[in-house]
DNA sequence: TTGAAAGCGCTAACAG
DNA sequence: CTGTTAGCGCTTTCAA
């Protein structure tokens, strides 16, 4: 069906190396040949077969992304980011989707790990032992996670909840509530942290509420337990848990902002929408997959290059859903 | 690094046929062999090579997976159900957006083509001959589109305006407006005439405001229109524009659903959690994908295959953006 | 039931 | 600068 390299060099009359090294080295090849051989290319339709190459180079072309959920639109953007910067560098994506399963999270990375060379890991819950393990004998770099000096992309949580923290204090909040995403999300862990600096520094209280399943159903369940808390302002995981938050709180008749601020984290799309629209941290998805797949470029191109760490700052967005703590 | 077939055959005192035998075809090779070839492969971990096979075999054990923009959610469902059943069958899917471009679609799928067995291309933009052609030389499955007799697997949107016309017209509405999506969308297509057939039926007016964006903005964009047209209710292309429809109409005052009915369709999580919950038809998305993932499994298998076409029924839910027509 | 041999399409020494 | 040769890891005739 599809022509070889041999159905080139007969056609230029030349041999299959100088067909393969026009193509791919063509300064290593008289350029009166290699015109005559990309010529016969072009006419058959030539396109190298990437299994054969990458059985003898070792380089499949491909490389995997590993995510939580793909119903959570933070991570379609990211998403984008990987395929936009994939497809500039003609490599191809195997999406894999866990729905947050610790299990079938390693499952899937080690089944992609042996078609790649390389695996973007975004948002990880596995344990750190677990991620080094396959670090060890695949490429990987790590989106939105940090494990000792394994290569990373990740957002400034700390500076964010600071962010956060530095405008519900100046809106007179003394008392904020946390409502955390799950025990094994490192963001939310390092939301958490960040949000005991700010809180700190800043001399208001912190009530942390426990750890919900990252989307609406989660602030659904989490808002009569922020609203014991008697805090002015909540602080949720993400943007969808504060959308379920609101929508729990509307419905208990509790009015945001008068009586309780909101504030998420992402900025989705939805966050826009929502009503009264999410004051929220706003967090460079895109440009963080692409980062990543920038990093694990270079890391295939150059394994000997010491593992980097690249941190994205997020902005405070504030929007109808913050105001001035009650009376 | 990894262990090779002759690493196992050497192990097991056998040649490499025999091992390649007893792994792939098990009934050929003697039960003694067979099982020392297995105890000699697991010793070793060993797993075949998937560009090596596939470079004989010509099959890669990869399918690839277009649609046209992962941030509408209900992509994403899609891709979970074509991922599921890919999975079962271990098969690994490239997944690529398009961002609603109908030349990078044409592109991508050119370029995936030749990596892959098999491709679900999920409401493509193509045109119908651009579809056959690449249908000529890969093995396709149409996911919410018809292109002549290519398999398919789409849902009912006649049926589903039906239900939606025949739930407006029992309140009481006689003039309906339709916000249609893409013109380059066949989904629209088969709605809108769906919608003028019904609405003849029901004998109510049938208003089309045009085509929008398939997304929040486009239903901003569209709800003034939807306004003067003096409809009483209006059906939009998908939730993401009746939702956007819905925030436009908040903005102007205009009550829903007590001055305007909004009706959706694809039930999107985000439906249930719009102020007013949108009355939407439900498609079945994930299972259209693991069915879209079926047809193409089957069709590998057996290329003579006549090609199927497969309709999933949609239901209609009504919440809270429905009621009866004014006065 | 098993092994030897050939070869999928390509690249990479190594000569020339 | 170009051709020859060897082989990546696997499957598949073909004989034995």
């Amino acid at each position: 069906m599809a022509a070889t390299l041999r159905d080139v060099a007969r056609l230029a009359g030349v041999s299959t190396s100088t067909v393969s090294r026009a193509l791919s080295l063509p300064d290593l090849v008289n350029p009166a040949t290699r015109a005559r051989v990309r010529t016969a290319a072009d006419s058959l339709g030539y396109e190298p077969n990437k299994a054969a190459r990458g059985l003898i180079t070792g380089r499949t072309g491909n490389i995997g992304l590993v995510l939580p959920d793909l119903a959570n639109p933070f991570f379609p953007s990211v998403v984008k980011g990987v395929q936009a910067r994939a497809r500039a560098a003609d490599v191809a994506v195997f999406v894999a989707d866990t729905d947050e399963d610790v299990a079938a999270e390693m499952d899937l990375v080690r089944a992609l790990a042996k078609q790649v060379d390389g695996l973007v890991l975004c948002s990880p819950r596995a344990e750190a032992e677990d991620l080094k393990a396959i670090a060890a004998d695949t490429t990987v770099v790590l989106l939105n996670r940090i494990v000792d000096n394994l290569p990373a992309v990740v957002f400034d949580h700390e500076d964010g909840m600071r962010q956060a923290v530095a405008h519900l204090a100046a809106l007179g909040h003394r008392r904020i509530a946390w409502v955390g995403g799950p025990a094994a999300s490192w963001s939310s862990d390092q939301r958490g942290q960040g949000l005991s600096q700010a809180s700190a520094a800043h001399g208001v209280d912190l009530v942390e509420v426990g750890h919900f399943p990252p989307h609406y159903d989660g602030g659904m369940a989490a808002a009569d337990q922020v609203v014991a808390t008697g805090a002015t302002a909540v602080i949720a995981y993400n943007d969808l848990v504060a959308i379920g938050l609101l929508a729990r709180l509307h419905a208990r008749n509790i009015p945001v902002p008068t009586r309780l601020s909101v504030v998420g984290i992402d900025d989705i799309a939805m966050s826009a929408m929502s009503h009264p629209a999410l004051t929220t941290i706003r967090l460079p998805k895109q440009q963080a997959g692409r980062l990543a797949v920038e990093l694990l470029l270079t890391l295939l191109d150059n394994p000997a290059a010491a593992p980097e760490r690249r941190v994205l700052p997020g902005d405070l967005l504030v929007r109808a859903s913050t105001t001035e703590a009650p009376q």
